[in-house]
DNA sequence: GTGGATGCAAACTCTTTGCACCTTG
DNA sequence: CAAGGTGCAAAGAGTTTGCATCCAC
């Protein structure tokens, strides 16, 4: 858990534009959209390198992973007070609107998660996926169907 | 909505041996875990039918699909006081065992999920997902990481 | 100059589909 | 007997990996 077995990632075009792809979209996007974005920055840019670098982001925290269920994964800039080259982000969860398709962060929790593993199970984690309509889509919709 | 154009699903030593392994497993498993199992029953039989089965029965309601998040795809008997050909499955949520695998139900829920949601937003279901060791792994790793 | 990053293609996993054959009703 | 189900193989999405080349440091 040395830093020092931590190398420097670099700095390339390729890293750059995957960022900036997920930075000005304001929204999770699939690998295949981060793609399309990014080459409009690095048109030889390869899903590959894609995948590698959401790996590598992803483990140095700058990129956050959504994965919701039954839907391929995401990944979203980190939100808020994510620390530089912090290695944990912060908790959350997400609301998955029905109509528009969107993801929200949810940054509350539940309580009294531990209580409901049955004996001898250990919980080390969760996940809480909130599927309904967004202010705008409930709006909207009023008190239509 | 009508009966008539629901043609009746055959009765096949298939059909029978991916119900009877989900039932009497008693938790989620996925496709090949149910090819395997079935397999017992009747030897010949393939992944393609599996999940040919799992279709159809999903269709009558008579096994439930279990997404969990960045996993592929579990399904399961009905749980409890499910109807014969109802429709609608007993509310409940998932534990994943990282060390094992295995999918297991958990028949409990937290409570005050529905302030969890900004205003204005409207939630209409929710999901949640533990993570963490079964008894069985939790007990075998002992106190060793 | 060296080692990490990239591009390309192939491999892999999960799931679906085409088609000839078999089985249920 | 006919319609639907099954097995097998191949096709498809999504994701990972081997390897030679390239480029950031």
């Amino acid at each position: 858990m040395n830093d020092a077995d931590i190398r420097p990632t670099r700095q390339t075009r390729q890293k750059d534009a995957v960022l900036r792809s997920l930075a000005q979209s304001g929204r999770s996007l699939a690998p295949a959209e981060i793609l399309a974005l990014a080459r409009a920055e690095v048109p030889t840019l390869n899903l590959s390198t894609v995948y590698r670098q959401l790996r590598a982001l992803h483990e140095e925290a700058q990129v956050v992973r959504v994965d919701l269920p039954g839907q391929p994964a995401r990944f979203e800039a980190p939100c808020g007070h994510a620390h530089a080259r912090g290695r944990a982000a912060h908790h959350h969860h997400h609301f998955h609107c029905i109509v528009c398709d969107r993801v929200f962060p949810i940054h509350a929790c539940p309580g009294g998660i531990e209580k409901l593993a049955p004996a001898g199970f250990r919980i080390e984690q969760h996940e809480l996926t909130l599927r309904g309509r967004c202010a705008d889509c409930a709006e909207s919709a009023g008190s239509a169907a």
